[in-house]
DNA sequence: GCAAGGTC
């Protein structure tokens, strides 16, 4: 018989400990307190591959040690925020993290084995080797294993004890880089926001001391996540709002049914066609049905409930900020109602014993009935897979039953029940409803109409805030038959700028560029106001503060957008994750991030007087602080273009003469656009094809919505004429369906000098402008009237500075606009950022006159051919696979 | 007086 060994098992948390210890175990763990208060120990007896064990499970509680600079540098004034990109940096326990040391401590010594059983990402790798440090200081001699888990069920902690492999050190090192890549740069930019502006400013008038002194700090989280903040508000800002027109036709039928029509074409920005196809109509007024399609459809039930998708739906259905909801969250795990609330899984095990939870509901008094017939079979249904697993948690579902407690507030109820009613609602059958869809024909125009009956609510009757019905109350149509319309008219609405950013938007806007992760989303936002960078209005919806919009644009002046734009972070993501594959080596990331922000951080501090009077448009200077900003530089005189030696800020050339364009460098990655535009790109001399004038560029996001296939969000409009140059359909003036594109004869690079006017892939130079250039009468205007900033997220070319290319913004900054892979562009532009219906509520981009531009390519199905390449083909060769930007098929 | 990431 072998003798026992003893083994030392450390989870990432108390939770994780109890239940690896209880599943292997067979419930027989003995449970004993430690020096820890939250990390009790656990013993037991278990054989690892023949090898008996004595196990003693414990845990620690997230991180053990943090990162920080040595004592003398901890100091403001000890050195200049520069030296930090240099300063040694110290890993160590914390004080308030002493016990947890002590207790892993104690056990090393007593063990020969050190298993490992932190979470299975890098962040639980890194937890692992700042445990191994740990207890080899105490027990040198310690066998280092890792458990590597995919679920917490007997038979996969079973199999993972088994095979138990060694802790991966890449995955570690990453974690290192990004720890030491967020103190550098958080504490020099920081230190040097809080030392510029602090005691410069009037913060609050009639303030005490104490409340004038606040810290200004910067984050690679923060100031992405303020960043779009306000680049939302500078949108809502540059909208400009333009009329359209659009057919309105309504039905009631004798019987009394009613419904309204809409137009396929939505709506048009031109009111003489608009008028022309309404009297057509008007002409000819009976209606034809051309098509009538019923079908039975379904609504799914929400997912399982994973952190982030809570957060969201806590926010829009309950009104509880994240940071809130994450706090109730916790007070219920704590108390063992709801399973662990920090998880990315979207997916239940299949071995979940769903069902055992669901009879725990039977009884309660509000959704027991429906509990009922799920167990029963009547209403089950599997629930959907979201696709994303953690490996460490379950979805978030209600652990115990209670009908409430005594002591619970109101919010911490309604969470509850929301968990309940959504972990129900995800294990029922979908909605079924019958849809109906109506086509049909006056003159020439199509119109639709859709009812729709709700035949089975299933789901939805345990979760009351879903909502789905349309009209249940259509007229009885049939193909062909004919009807004369109860309304025909022309009316006519107005586009809206997009709205401020609800904390759901900015959720799901933070998530799709990898800022925080779902445990810390909240606490980003929550520190926007706590910092006083953004506000919440009544209605729950962001806006920056005058600070926060002053340091957004400080750095933008400065071309320094990089460090505020929402790329910043998923490129030091992308870049430690090099990492951890073994690609690149920790100290080669770490060094080149460095070089990185050393540069931004001397080039902001070369211009740090631009900081200074970007925050005087919003605040008054205390006495004292006047001297320092009067010798600050003026935004203006920023020093000399990189490319082409010109002064930045706006280059005025003599009277009557087009501005000059860098050459070779069209857009000037230095220089700053807002709120006057001064890149050399703004000034460049792109002519009309319509006039002499010089063409000035237009913020064009928000309108891209109404914007036919693949344009980009940046175009050109002349300043004299105001010709936009976009290929519009002139048949049906609107969002093209796709067949449009793939008609033959597509080809907008047949009119000529269409290059010239699209905004050239990041990275890339723009085609130069040829002799088109006639006159520069409109070109002062252009460079100095438009004070509307322009929605560039470009950022800096990847080309801008050659020892750090991995660093800069390249084409990532261009993915929300359009990009290989990530859905249909024009799908996404419409849908994704504000939903389907809304999308027209923003349309505008087509200018009024679009259809004078004459020359339009008219194609076999008598549709104008714009950009095929949002559909993978392009627009100039009119081959799949590339962008027309980067065709190699013509120059 | 700085970051972000774990966790209580």
């Amino acid at each position: 018989m072998q003798r026992p060994i003893k083994v030392l098992n450390v989870a990432e948390k108390n939770s994780i400990a109890k239940q690896v210890s209880a599943a292997l175990s067979n419930n027989a763990a003995r449970n004993q307190r430690s020096c820890s208060t939250y990390n009790p120990l656990f013993f037991f007896p278990y054989s690892i591959n023949g090898q008996p064990c004595d196990m003693v499970f414990t845990s620690v509680a997230g991180h053990l040690m943090e990162l920080d600079f040595p004592e003398n540098w901890r100091k403001w004034k000890a050195c200049s925020p520069v030296d930090l990109y240099g300063a040694p940096v110290l890993k160590n326990v914390p004080q308030d993290k002493k016990q947890v040391e002590r207790n892993l401590q104690e056990q090393a010594r007593q063990c020969q084995w050190l298993v490992l059983w932190l979470d299975c990402d890098r962040e639980g790798e890194n937890i692992a080797f700042e445990v191994i440090d740990v207890c080899r200081r105490a027990n040198p001699r310690l066998l280092i294993k890792r458990a590597k888990f995919s679920a917490l069920v007997r038979r996969e902690l079973e199999r993972s004890v088994q095979t138990l492999g060694l802790p991966d050190e890449n995955a570690s090192r990453a974690v290192d880089a990004r720890q030491e890549i967020d103190l550098r740069i958080g504490a020099s930019f920081t230190r040097f926001q809080t030392m510029l502006l602090q005691d410069k400013f009037d913060w609050r008038p009639g303030g005490d001391e104490e409340e004038q002194r606040k810290v200004i700090s910067y984050g690679p989280c923060q100031f992405p996540t303020l960043g779009l903040i306000v680049q939302r508000q500078w949108e809502i800002r540059a909208h400009v709002a333009e009329p359209f027109w659009y057919i309105h036709v309504t039905y009631r039928a004798p019987e009394g049914q009613q419904c309204t029509f809409h137009w396929r074409r939505g709506h048009l920005f031109d009111h003489a066609v608009a008028t022309v196809l309404y009297e057509m109509c008007v002409e000819a007024p009976l209606a034809t049905i051309t098509r009538v399609d019923a079908r039975q459809t379904l609504k799914h039930p929400p997912l399982p409930l994973a952190t982030l998708s809570l957060q969201k739906e806590a926010i829009t259905h309950l009104r509880m900020p994240g940071e809130r909801m994450m706090k109730v969250a916790e007070e219920l795990y704590q108390e063992g109602f709801i399973s662990y609330p920090r998880t990315e899984t979207d997916c239940f095990d299949p071995a979940y014993d769903l069902k055992a939870l669901v009879r725990d509901h039977v009884q309660d008094a509000r959704w027991g009935q429906h509990a009922q017939r799920i167990d029963s079979g009547e209403m089950w249904s599997n629930p959907r897979s979201g696709g994303h697993d953690d490996k460490a948690h379950p979805p978030i579902h209600p652990t115990r039953w209670t009908a409430g407690q005594p002591n619970w507030h109101q919010e911490k109820a309604r969470l509850y029940e929301f968990i309940v009613r959504s972990f129900l609602a995800s294990c029922s059958k979908p909605a079924v409803g019958f849809q109906t869809n109506i086509e049909a024909r006056i003159d020439a125009e199509l119109f639709t109409t859709t009812g729709l009956m709700v035949m089975e609510r299933n789901w939805m009757e345990v979760f009351p805030w879903a909502r789905w019905g349309g009209n249940d109350n259509l007229p009885p149509f049939a193909v062909d038959q004919t009807f004369m319309p109860t309304e025909l008219l022309l009316k006519e609405g107005v586009t809206h700028p997009p709205p401020k950013l609800s904390e759901r938007d900015l959720i799901a806007a933070m998530e799709r560029h990898g800022i925080g992760t779902d445990a810390t989303v909240a606490d980003h936002i929550q520190k926007q106001l706590d910092r006083g960078y953004a506000a919440k209005d009544a209605a729950a919806l962001f806006s920056p503060s005058p600070l926060g919009e002053a340091l957004i644009a400080g750095y933008h002046k400065m071309g320094l957008s990089n460090l505020w734009q929402p790329d910043l972070r998923g490129i030091i993501e992308h870049n430690i994750s090099e990492v951890a594959r073994g690609r690149r080596t920790k100290e080669a990331v770490l060094e080149e991030a460095v070089q990185h922000f050393r540069g931004d951080y001397r080039a902001a501090a070369l211009k740090s007087g631009v900081m200074v009077e970007e925050v005087a448009r919003f605040f008054d200077l205390r006495a004292g602080g006047q001297a320092q900003a009067a010798g600050a530089p003026p935004s203006e005189e920023l020093g000399p273009c990189p490319s082409c030696t010109l002064p930045l800020g706006l280059h005025k050339p003599e009277e009557g003469t087009p501005y000059v364009a860098c050459a070779g460098a069209p857009i000037c990655r230095k220089a700053v656009y807002f709120p006057r535009a001064t890149t050399h790109a703004d000034v460049s001399p792109q002519s009309c094809a319509h006039c002499p004038g010089n063409m000035r560029k237009v913020a064009f996001r928000f309108r891209r919505a109404a914007l036919p296939y693949g344009y980009d969000a940046e175009m050109a409009a002349c300043v004299l004429c105001d010709q936009r140059f976009q290929d519009l359909c002139e048949a049906c003036g609107t969002n093209r369906p796709p067949e449009h594109s793939r008609a033959p004869g597509r080809g907008a690079g047949q009119r000529g000098g269409r290059a010239g006017r699209r905004v050239p892939a990041a990275g890339r130079a723009a085609p130069q402008r040829g002799p088109r250039g006639r006159g520069g009468r409109g070109g002062a205007a252009a460079a100095e009237g438009r004070g509307a900033p322009r929605s560039r997220r470009r950022g800096r070319d990847s080309d801008s500075d050659s020892d750090d290319a991995g660093w800069a913004v390249g084409p990532r900054a261009r993915t929300m606009s359009r990009g290989p892979g990530r859905g249909q562009p024009h799908q996404r532009a419409r849908g994704a950022r504000y939903g389907a219906q809304a999308a027209g509520r923003y349309a505008a981009g087509r200018g009024r006159r679009q259809h004078a531009n004459g020359g339009s390519l008219i194609s076999a199905t008598g549709h104008v051919m714009g950009n095929g390449a949002a559909h993978g083909a392009c627009f100039k060769c009119g081959q799949p696979g590339h962008w027309s930007s980067v065709c190699p098929n013509q120059d």
